[in-house]
DNA sequence: TAGTATCCCATTGACGCCCATCAATACCCA
DNA sequence: TGGGTATTGATGGGCGTCAATGGGATACTA
């Protein structure tokens, strides 16, 4: 189990503690941090999760980067607003205020899976938005290129 | 655990010390120097602070360019403006009049993960930066290209 | 010897850990 | 195939621990 399928809504409660839907917790096991990190969507009042590795890759590219740009100033506005968010022993997290208040969510948090990473909306707001892509999907006969398969070793192209 | 992730605000107390957070404290453990090195920004009235590894890495960087260049002298600053600061039992460092001064850090500090470093910030100073940094992100589209193609199991880098 | 730096101890408030309960689903057997 | 049961994920809440903070005592130094 590597993505993150499906959407799942869960409560929070009094302590601002929500579980983490099963099937994407599964998805960090392999994890050397027990938790996810959480960073907000420029265009949406959404949050995006990921693991640690994700976390890495993005610094390490940041790094490739020379020190001192704008362009790596620019790109760091991920780390710097992200969350690292730690599971309790049940599967749960805390949603720090600033991602309560960023979202809209109060007493209920939505779990979007997106592939790799998966997105945290409050559900009211996600019905909205997703209402609109679809209007607009279809109003733009809307197409989609696939990609070619990605080759593994030992594949012949 | 290796990056330094998220912001944290820590109160200065009377003799000028402030709690490193947790989470950046743990990225020292495994540093022969319990401590962090602390030098000026040149774009920002900001400091940013590194572990002793990163401090050699900074170094070894400003030797590759030419010896006596201009370049070299003037990256240099950034040598002999840091500031070696050891932390104390209780994992706090006492801020210099320096930092202090250039900052404007009177009674709040902000810490700001930068992934393999991190900046330390006056609180306000540091929202009016990243509404402007997160408003350029915002209008530019935002789509992040990473360099580091993702590795899949039984993939080879 | 005043001023400073370092260490040690106390307080407190938030957070993590543990346990109990509930509900939904999977499983088992007649 | 239906009903009963076991399992497990989601939820709620109490409590202990620890990080952040404050202040005092002591060593150090200029």
């Amino acid at each position: 189990m590597a993505l993150f399928v499906g959407r799942y809504v869960n409560k929070i409660d009094k302590k601002g503690r929500v579980s983490v839907p099963k099937p994407f917790r599964l998805a960090f096991v392999e994890q050397s941090f027990a938790g996810l990190y959480a960073y907000p969507l420029f265009k949406f009042n959404a949050f995006e999760a990921c693991g640690e590795d994700f976390m890495e890759r993005l610094s390490n590219s940041l790094e490739d980067l020379p020190m001192f740009s704008d362009e790596q100033d620019d790109l760091s506005v991920i780390l710097e607003s992200a969350h690292r968010l730690p599971f309790d022993p049940e599967g749960r997290v805390a949603l720090p205020s600033e991602i309560l208040k960023a979202t809209g969510i109060t007493s209920q948090t939505l779990f979007v899976g997106r592939g790799r990473r998966f997105q945290i909306w409050e559900p009211k707001a996600y019905e909205v938005n997703r209402g609109q892509a679809f209007a607009r999907a279809k109003a733009r006969g809307a197409t989609l290129q696939l990609r070619t398969p990605p080759k593994r070793e030992g594949e012949e192209s």
